[in-house]
DNA sequence: AGCTGTGAAGTATTTCACAGCT
DNA sequence: AGCTGTGAAATACTTCACAGCT
């Protein structure tokens, strides 16, 4: 069974969004949104020493119902013991073990301009096994350059390095009037999970998973809420 | 009617997920996250010379279907004409009325480390009208140090800071183990809306908004599907 | 003829609430 | 006594489908 796609973003999503493509499993996609915050959760709580927790109080931790939860997790398995709750080591690796977190990924960056060089040289992808592998520009003045200990090609050789590098996502950090068609080589070059930071709305075939993260639009999502709270606000929207 | 939180963040948006505080209205807090993507796909249409545009054809470019657009309009009011479709710069300007966008915001940024810099850096803002106006750092190297024009001041002066320059969005970009001080902080100084560059899901009271932007979350939610569709998979998940 | 705006129907997701294990 | 795992109930969200305007 097969389900239909929300836009956006959840950037923020909340991220993903628009989303492209159907689930290639019955779990919902929202439950596999929220598989990394318990990851991140109970990586922290591994380090603190706990050893158990209980599905309340990683809610509280999460600012979630203990009941989603258990919930999320009965998708994949029973991984607590009932009494005592969830030992934060093995739901951890489990956790990990089915989000594919237990390899290396290799990944593409295609645009090394001012926000591409800060992605490469962001410390927090490495730890968890996200290695950036190629990088690719369109400019010639930046093709043979050395970014992060790697050098620049043209985006012409994206399709062969993408296939002889073991490289299975990308992150796109090109213009906005340049993401899609470079998402378009990305998935004819076989590449199936792009991170995109350009701020467009992508289309993509399915099967492919495209992630856009962009701080304007979460900005523009909470200016919402700060202009209402500004003015009481009565309806009255609508025009003459 | 105030309605129940979802996670995120969707980031990832998502989007900001998990978030705080209940709705300052009616409206569902999905449809609030997808009207910037219907902003900037009009902006998009505006700049290309298109006067008109249907639901339908809206609903294409940003691959979702006619009749959620036309829903999630009707919650905000009727701008659209029986038979014709919408008037691309008359929505465009409803829209950013709605969402506050005609006006500029202030917004602090709070870490000027290397992830900070590269967001005082970032040319997507201003455009928007999001300007940063203030920066702390609890760095005494830091402190005094102009970067992109704005004077790094300590964070004991934060609160001050906050209601003299009219300051209501921040944005933190601190390391991990400072940001739920820092949100506390900004809650204390009035902040109500954040964008949040630390990979935590930090606490905030009702009716304050946080966005995380945590890219590796982004990242971990598209190896799921890649994962499962190397190894053709069969559910066999549970421990034995 | 074409397209919006919207109740009603259909899905999806969350929460309840409790049997059953420790 | 405490907590999980899970059907069933409740809620939220999306899509249908059509009256009504242009």
């Amino acid at each position: 069974m097969t389900k239909r796609q929300a836009p956006e973003e959840r950037s923020w999503p909340p991220h993903g969004f628009p989303k492209a493509g159907p689930d290639l499993s019955d779990v919902p996609e929202v439950v596999v949104l929220r598989l990394p915050l318990y990851v991140r959760a109970l990586a922290q709580l591994l380090h603190a020493g706990v050893n158990v927790i209980s599905s309340q109080e990683l809610g509280e931790m999460l600012q979630m119902t203990a009941a989603q939860i258990r919930k999320d997790l009965s998708y994949f398995g029973r991984f607590g013991k009932q009494g005592r709750g969830y030992n934060v080591q093995f739901l951890l690796q489990q956790l990990r073990s089915i989000l594919g977190l237990e390899r290396q990924w290799n990944v593409a960056l295609i645009g090394v301009g001012r926000l591409g060089r800060s992605i490469i040289g962001y410390p927090g992808f490495a730890p968890e096994g996200f290695r950036i592998v190629a990088a690719f520009d369109s400019d010639p003045r930046q093709i043979g350059q050395v970014v992060g200990g790697v050098m620049v090609r043209p985006v012409s050789e994206l399709e062969q390095a993408i296939a002889a590098q073991d490289i299975s996502i990308a992150i796109v950090a090109v213009p906005a009037s340049q993401a899609q068609q470079v998402l378009d080589l990305l998935v004819r070059a076989g590449v199936r999970a792009v991170l995109n930071y350009a701020p467009v709305a992508p289309q993509a075939p399915n099967g492919v998973k495209v992630r856009t993260l962009d701080p304007v639009l979460a900005m523009q999502t909470m200016t919402y809420y700060l202009y209402r709270s500004l003015t009481v606000h009565k309806e009255d929207t609508r025009k003459a």
